[in-house]
RNA sequence: GUCCCUAUCGUCUAGAGGCCUAGGACACCGCCCUUUCACGGCGGUAACACGAGUUCGAAUCUCGUUGGGGACG
């Protein structure tokens, strides 16, 4: 019987992915992961404990064991560090996907090798293919909560090792499932926000760690249309927050000027700043081990939860590569991540940087 | 310091006596969506500068006061 250890987060889907494993005859241990502390004296409730006790309930009602580790050196260190140097830095970066390579799919694995298991597994919304002696990340079933998006950074190593026992299922059949289980947990809403850290007001919670700077906010003719409050609080594409009222269609962000700290702004959904027909990225990961072919037509999101678009790969190298697409993209911004498809197959991608 | 124009939600405005318990847009707030940040969808708060008239009835007419804008000073 070989073991696996589950990631469980105290929510449905980690739940029934561990209770489907259970079913299937494997060896389940649940690891329960606190992996921020930063708001642990502060007044108000803690999530996390909330979170720590669903996980026992459905533990108990599955009949596995439960145990609880401790990454939050390792989130800070690997991280929490860049995403608040990319911030610095004018980028907006995507911490949940750094999360997973380097600590669900690393510190995590790792701890669970250690603890005799052959594989980990989670209730991630994806499924691993094994092909031709290599695995492959494959969209979800249901295509609403794939969450391949996050996980385009892992590599053969720790996709053979890997489970994802929802990756065939609807969520809406997960959440039946859980309720016929009468795992406590059915109906539980769904967690937000970034992932160990959760849901909150962003910007004040950037400025506890990244100070204001007010400077001036324009249209790209130069005309000054407000104050902002720092560069990094602001994301291109973003509408809400830039208190501009008054003539017209809404304004959004467009760009950033560091050297002056400037942030610029255009009026309306469709002003032609904010449609980039092709982008470069660098810090590239690629599945399998290899680059694709360049010149092929894939398909690519440029954030989570967006349609693929058609496009096309090239100047593939170490550094980086550029993508072009087939119709321009709204709102690329430098620091999130371009994802790259071949259908169903999630290829690999990379940080967007211009 | 004579005369003229103008004064509506935070902002830009609709409104030319009863259809206005004042409409829209943007902003703002909330909810939904969502394991990033955003986008998006839905909803909400909020104004007739003040006073006195004329009218059955005034945001709409008149007269003052106050605040803005104007090639005689």
């Amino acid at each position: 019987m070989s073991k696996v250890v589950v990631g469980m987060s105290g929510g449905v889907d980690s739940a029934v992915a561990a209770q489907l494993l259970k079913q299937q005859g494997y060896e389940v241990i649940g690891l329960f992961m606190k992996n921020w502390e930063d708001d642990d004296g502060d007044d108000g409730y803690c999530p996390a404990k909330q979170d720590f006790m669903d996980v026992l309930a459905v533990a108990d009602k599955i009949g596995i064991e439960v145990e609880a580790v401790n990454f939050a050196q390792e989130y800070k260190e690997r991280v929490f560090a860049l995403f608040l140097q990319e911030y610095q830095a004018g980028r907006t970066p995507n911490p949940d996907v750094l999360c997973n390579s380097e600590i669900k799919f690393r510190a995590f694995l790792d701890h669970a090798l250690a603890l005799g298991a052959e594989k980990i597994a989670t209730g991630h919304y994806a499924r691993v293919r094994e092909r031709f002696g290599k695995f492959e990340l494959l969209k979800a079933e249901d295509g609403t909560k794939d969450q391949s998006y996050f996980l385009y950074r892992l590599n053969q190593a720790q996709l053979s090792k890997t489970l994802f026992p929802l990756g065939g299922l609807y969520k809406r059949e997960v959440r039946k499932m859980a309720e016929a289980a009468g795992l406590p947990v059915f109906a539980k809403k769904d967690s937000t926000g970034i992932c160990f850290i959760g849901e909150r007001p962003f910007r004040e919670f950037l400025q506890r760690y990244l100070p204001k700077q007010p400077g001036p906010m324009q249209t790209p003719e130069g005309k000054l249309m407000g104050e902002h409050q720092g560069l990094a609080y602001y994301t291109i594409g973003q509408r809400q927050g830039l208190g501009i009222g008054g003539q017209g269609e809404p304004w959004f962000v467009a760009g950033k000027d560091m050297a002056s700290n400037t942030l610029i702004v255009v009026q309306g959904h469709d002003h032609p700043l904010l449609l980039k027909p092709a982008l470069s990225a660098a810090d590239l990961n690629w599945i399998s081990g290899t680059a694709p072919h360049p010149q092929w037509v894939y398909a690519a999101k440029t954030r989570y939860r967006q349609a693929d678009a058609a496009c096309a790969l090239s100047n593939i190298n170490d550094d980086g590569c550029e993508v072009e697409f087939a119709a321009p993209q709204w709102a690329v911004t430098p620091g999130q991540s371009v994802v790259v498809y071949e259908s169903e197959v999630c290829l690999g991608g990379g940080v967007i940087r211009a």
